[in-house]
DNA sequence: TATATACGATACTATGTAGTTCCGGATCTT
DNA sequence: AAGATCCGGAACTACATAGTATCGTATATA
């Protein structure tokens, strides 16, 4: 203690030793960072926010609660970083469908991997839901991490489809691109019941597309 | 104790007392029964299932929570109770609107007051929401009273346009039905945006009616 | 090899809440 | 009016869990 006090006053003379001394032993390399995040997400998503315990985490990741709280203060700002990284694995939009319709690149989306991350991302979403309107913070990381992606892909293709003249500029894309979305919560959340290829192919002919002023390939057949 | 068993056991002679005898003093009226599943339903609205307790609604509803317990054997049935008579506000199916269109039945049924009254069952679905997995009875409940009730309407109003002609009978109804609830859920309790008379209006006019093969009154004058 | 540090495990503290029990007073029935 | 019962209130028990502290071990640096 002294003896750094000591070195700071008499400047750096001969001394090489860095302001910040070299830590001696192991880094603090926080390398179980990730798998404590993941099984942050798993219990987030199989018991919701106030079901989850820390000692769940814990024992999930094979981590020592100590391990948790050096690196997290508290079991909130755990849940709001574990929600942030999910925005790593996240969409590619360089590399979106572009088949020349928007038909064509909606169904070109749905992809079994796409469709059960989707429904992780709204379990977990349920699992948060009582607590938003208290935590601006994690409705922050929510939107950003599991909201907002699902919905900017559907605007960005509708905007593809407005600058081919395929539809209208005038259709209400904000409004639009959350068709998808809005149903297949709604579906999964809230009826309980799956979301598939079929039912996601029966809002864009069935919904989507006649919004546009289109149509799909089934159905009103008329024209 | 022995007093009764001895009276038992000589069987009915001169026992002039009945097998249920009458009761004395105040009868078991559980007259605060209302209060109480109001005051549940407000604080499961604020709070959340999890956040919401016995004590909150105790005091919330000015009543013991020996009253509770003496009425509910736990929270969860207590909770469950409450969510089953929100069915009895529930919508009067014999005076729905009947104004010779769609349309004009869809709009006719806004008003602030049920806008009002769905906002808070949403906020109660949220609240619910991470426990509805666990626990399928309290899904159940929740169901019939939020979730069936808004769907139905729509469902009726529909198959009516069917059965004058105004729209094809091919509609997938079941789906069709579901868009206003459910993108109206997506954006209060996912979007965290108010539902207004407006949104519903767009809704109607440029998701539903074209998705029907009609057109609403706004955009899309084609044809 | 020696050392400092992070780690997993476990025991511990503090706190909040479900559910129970009891009491004095209010209220209904006879 | 008398008696039985319900009610609001408050104290109490039992338990779960957030967060802290400690210990022996593993591991990366030097």
């Amino acid at each position: 203690m002294e003896g750094k006090i000591a070195a700071m006053t008499q400047l750096d003379l001969v001394d090489d030793t860095p302001q910040v001394p070299p830590r001696l032993g192991r880094k603090r390399d926080h390398t179980r960072d990730p798998e404590i995040l993941d099984a942050a997400l798993e219990v987030l998503a199989e018991t919701g926010y106030d079901g989850m315990t820390i000692d769940m985490v814990a024992a999930r990741a094979k981590a020592g609660k100590g391990t948790l709280y050096r690196r997290w203060a508290s079991k909130g700002e755990l849940v709001i970083d574990a929600i942030a990284c999910m925005k790593k694995n996240d969409i590619d939009y360089s590399r979106l469908p572009d088949t020349g319709t928007l038909r064509g690149d909606l169904i070109a989306m749905i992809k079994p991997h796409s469709i059960e991350e989707a429904e992780k991302k709204l379990q977990i979403m349920a699992g948060l839901m009582s607590m938003l309107s208290r935590a601006p913070e994690l409705a922050e990381a929510a939107n950003a991490a599991i909201v907002e992606p699902r919905a900017s892909v559907n605007r960005i293709l509708m905007r593809r489809a407005v600058a081919r003249g395929e539809i209208s500029a005038d259709c209400d894309i904000e409004t639009l691109s959350l068709i998808s979305p809005s149903m297949a919560a709604y579906r999964v959340l809230i009826l309980r019941k799956p979301v598939d290829r079929k039912f996601l192919i029966s809002l864009i002919d069935g919904v989507l597309l006649p919004a546009v002023g289109l149509h799909g390939q089934a159905a009103h057949s008329a024209e």
